[in-house]
DNA sequence: AGCCACAGTTGAACATGTTCAAGTCGTGTG
DNA sequence: CACACGACTTGAACATGTTCAACTGTGGCT
């Protein structure tokens, strides 16, 4: 119980900056924590999280082992850049799918496989990840507010397609949907890790049958004779996850 | 991707008497076993799971750091004793639940809440309990084949539930229906943990308008208008979660 | 130029999970 | 009884995440 904030932003040296437009920060500290990054992405996606070691690392960057603990306050932190970047890398491959004029259910099914595709080289690792993820109170935990960025950044994408879509459905939970999408990638990510089938082909073969389920349950929550299920749902959600707070 | 088999059941020297009847015995080797387990525990329970270090394990149970490795591959190793522990408990506190006559809906409240009541104490040690439960391959996992006994006591629970209920529903739903709530009592778990509400209010509140909902949905399930609904969530259902695996 | 403040950097020291070669103890056997 | 063997135990050694007091460079101010 002795360390209660764990969402410590802006206690690091260097994240005064952090939040915005580092891109464009070219100063020598800028450079060491970039190089940090670079390293240490590299090498867990080589090597994985345990066998990557704060040591090499830093050896790699070409810096002292104290100096990334002058960047990053811990090993974790890392494992955020590396989600960051994958995050990044889903953005861009979903942009064009988002701009293309398919179906909402093809569209759902392009973001979510997009989504498992750019996980798929790091399985391994990603099953510490989840691990990492899963502590509450962890920066890279999803419901961190420390992650808040990266996690409406990820709703984002759900909200563009849920708002560009002419399907018909309950206007409170279309408020709701893009939430929820977001909650079942994030399930998805979860069954993905614990998939031992080879390549993980389950998860996609689960990705094909449940998008048409979802598409299903979602236009027939206008319907008339759904209207209690649908409204009901919509107030346990409420409850669980209040429109407020995460 | 270096060890496969991380359900190495049978490899530690004193495992081979671990699945059945280890109350029984009484040799030396199971007394020293014991007082780890429940030094481990207490230890847990009163500092949580960083603070509590092997070394002060050991010394809590007057033996030698290296003799709690004879005995436990890991540290991680006694927090699966520890969740042992607490699912006796639980078990125990529904046996009662489970005889008493009343609804479908009030017991499984009642069982539901008695989970959360027996983890309460906790909530700080349970954080880091779901960080090492949700990495693939732990054996502390709850989908791990090494859990698997435990597993299998927990899904009893709504086994009997289910099987002593005369509500109405699909057959099918019905055969499926323990796992589901085994699922959903996962689900409450980690919801629960990541409550940060005063005494985790919120999770309890949830329980209470979740259940209802849930007897609805279940109700509904064997009326011809939501046929399609509920053939369509099983079909789905054993894509996700074939009957036979995990 | 001289100097100051401070961001950046270092490597050794520390804490703790884990391993291991060696030692001890108890029990069955000749 | 003496011995052998295996279960059990030990504590030092090791690996690695983390901390910290000291050092260095750099940019700005007088």
């Amino acid at each position: 119980m002795g360390s209660v904030t764990h969402t410590d932003n802006g206690s690091s040296p260097a994240a005064e900056q952090a939040a915005r437009g580092r891109a464009a920060d070219t100063s020598r500290g800028e450079q060491t924590r970039q190089a940090i990054v670079s390293s240490a992405i590299r090498l867990f996606g080589e090597a994985g999280y345990e066998k990557t070691t704060m040591r090499a690392i830093a050896a790699d960057a070409g810096v002292s082992v104290g100096n990334a603990y002058y960047y990053f306050p811990a090993k974790e932190a890392l494992v955020s850049e590396f989600y960051l970047e994958l995050q990044r890398e889903h953005l861009a491959r979903v942009e064009p799918i988002l701009n293309g004029g398919t179906s909402f259910g093809d569209r759902l099914t392009a973001i979510l496989r997009e989504g498992i595709e750019v996980w798929a080289p790091h399985h391994a690792f990603a099953g510490r990840f989840i691990g990492i993820a899963a502590v509450p109170g962890s920066p890279v935990s999803p419901f961190s507010t420390a992650s808040s960025e990266s996690r409406e950044l990820a709703t984002s994408i759900f909200h563009r397609l849920v708002d560009s879509t002419d399907v018909k459905m309950d206007p409170q939970l279309r408020a709701r949907l893009p939430q929820l999408l977001w909650l079942a990638q994030l399930g998805l990510v979860v069954y993905w890790v614990h998939d031992t089938t080879p390549g993980q082909r389950r998860t996609r073969s689960v990705v094909d049958l449940a998008v048409p389920y979802l598409e299903y349950l979602v236009g027939a929550s206008r319907m008339k004779i759904f209207r209690p299920l649908t409204t009901r749902g919509l107030t346990l959600l409420e409850a669980v996850w209040p429109r407020a707070a995460g």
